[in-house]
RNA sequence: GGAGAGGUGGCUGAGCGGUUGAAAGCGGCGGUCUUGAAAACCGUUGAGGGGGUGACCCCUCCCAGGGUUCGAAUCCCUGCCUCUCCGCCA
């Protein structure tokens, strides 16, 4: 969420940025329910504060003996009219607040203009798409050999973006997770947490999946309305949910491997071959806890991590920065990393890292104590994948393949692979 | 699943329906003392919001949501969560 303060100072300036990421904001609707809650507020307050005062002239009346019926009959009716202007204010308010849920994140100055993907900016490229000279397969191909990747048996099992992995390939995910893990680990600083894969409707308010994008989501039967996440950004941000961190904790920095779970409506007809775009896959994230004017350093640092796993696995890939019509609606700037996908040829997706600077913590109430002015102050959340583990296993098959079809395993997961070089 | 107990400030923990936004302790911060630190002592210390140029004034919050009352942390109902015992169980 915004700062309500901002938007009610400065709402041109707010207007202006938002207009960035190509967003309209209604500023006539802003100010007349402004105005409505100002002036029903002040009402409402001054109603309670006569209450209060009488009812404590009451109390004190009645304990020095003296009959209290005249007071009573002075406050009558005065319930009646409190009441109705709360419930006045209280749908006002209710009014405003919806309005603030639809508004997304102010981009950061650095966000390149931009209506579209085509107008995200590349920043760096790092390693060179090889050449083949030998007609290559796509990933879908290459699993069939040895029915490593089946997609047969996960329709079968479950329905369409599914899939079931055999053998040593099934190791290969796995040990990519492993990898990745212990990079972050013992490389970068992070600290692994195990999380629930199903979360509340609180928890996915405060990353800001809900209220708006509750079509991505699989919503679990049941009063409780749980959800499966859709990334571990939402149970590992929501960590700090209702806290307040000590400054010497900051930065707080947690890697975790789940699977997510995304319904992808709306992307019918997109990706519908192979495993690049499932119901289920895996992730390891990265999230970070950090003093707000360190977030933009962290950002760098956080991206620079997960662009690690791809280094040490030898995949090649570029760094793009969002820009404003395709950054998320909650971030502040994102830096997507796509990874080379021979069969496409071309970059793909494979790790989206975002600084929602104090967004997401304003939702959800995450601060830490700042020394300097002794409050509790919003702290600023990151996050970034750390990487995509399926795409990443659909990249490793399709840049590493040789004339057989055979997959060469990357030295660094070989170790995890009881020293295995091929697939 | 059955039976009981409980949810109060960063933490522990008091709180007859009426100056209780909340005792006390711990922790934090400031100070005295000390070469420095510890100890001791003194002081201070919840969060969110509204109004006003300002000194300042006011409102809300004792798990959440309803209710009773002139007045609720305190009474009633519902929900959620935690703990203990029994049963079952990966």
């Amino acid at each position: 969420m915004l700062d309500p303060k901002l938007l009610r100072n400065q709402p041109h300036e707010v207007a202006e940025r938002l207009a960035i990421r190509g967003f309209d904001l209604d500023l006539v609707k802003l100010e007349k329910l402004e105005a409505q809650r100002k002036e029903l507020q002040i009402q409402m307050q001054d109603l309670q504060n006569e209450r209060n005062q009488r009812a404590k002239n009451i109390g004190q009346a009645k304990a020095q003996g003296h009959d209290i019926q005249p007071l009573l009959d002075e406050v009558e009716g005065l319930k009646i009219k409190l009441e109705e202007i709360e419930t006045h204010f209280s749908t006002v308010e209710d009014e405003l607040n919806s309005y603030y849920q639809t508004l997304p994140n102010l981009p950061h100055e650095t966000v390149p203009h931009g209506s579209s993907e085509k107008d995200n900016v590349e920043i760096r490229r790092w390693g060179e798409p090889r050449q083949f000279n030998f007609p290559i397969k796509d990933h879908v191909e290459l699993g069939e050999r040895n029915n490593l990747m089946d997609f047969a048996t996960a329709t079968k099992l479950t329905g369409s973006r599914f899939v079931v992995l055999n053998g040593k390939l099934a190791r290969l995910h796995r040990a990519l997770i492993q990898f990745m893990l212990d990079l972050h680990i013992a490389e970068h600083g992070y600290q692994e947490v195990y999380v629930p894969y199903m979360v509340n409707q609180a928890s996915l308010f405060g990353t800001g999946q809900l209220p708006k994008f509750t079509e991505d989501l699989f919503k679990v039967e049941g009063e409780q309305g749980y959800h499966l996440i859709p990334t571990a950004e939402v149970p590992v941000t929501n960590i700090a949910r209702d806290t307040i961190i000590e400054a010497k904790d900051l930065p707080k920095k947690y890697t975790c491997h789940t699977p997510c779970f995304r319904s992808e409506a709306g992307s019918y007809g997109r990706d519908t071959r192979g495993m690049i775009r499932q119901h289920q896959f895996e992730k390891v994230e990265l999230v970070q806890f950090v003093r707000p004017e360190d977030s933009y350093k962290a950002h760098e640092e956080l991206t620079k991590h997960a662009e690690t796993v791809l280094q040490k696995l030898g995949l090649p890939y570029r760094v793009v920065a969002l820009c404003g019509g395709d950054i998320g609606f909650c971030s502040a700037k994102t830096y997507d990393i796509e990874v080379w996908l021979p069969s496409q040829n071309c970059y793909r997706e494979i790790s989206s890292c975002s600084n929602f600077e104090t967004y997401q913590a304003r939702r959800m109430q995450a601060r830490w104590r700042n020394p300097e002015t002794g409050k509790p102050e919003l702290l600023h959340t990151l996050n970034g994948s750390g990487v995509a583990v399926g795409r990443a296993l659909v990249a490793i098959m399709e840049n590493f393949q040789d004339e057989a079809g055979q997959i060469h395993i990357p030295e660094v997961l070989q170790p995890y692979m009881g020293s295995s070089k091929l697939l």
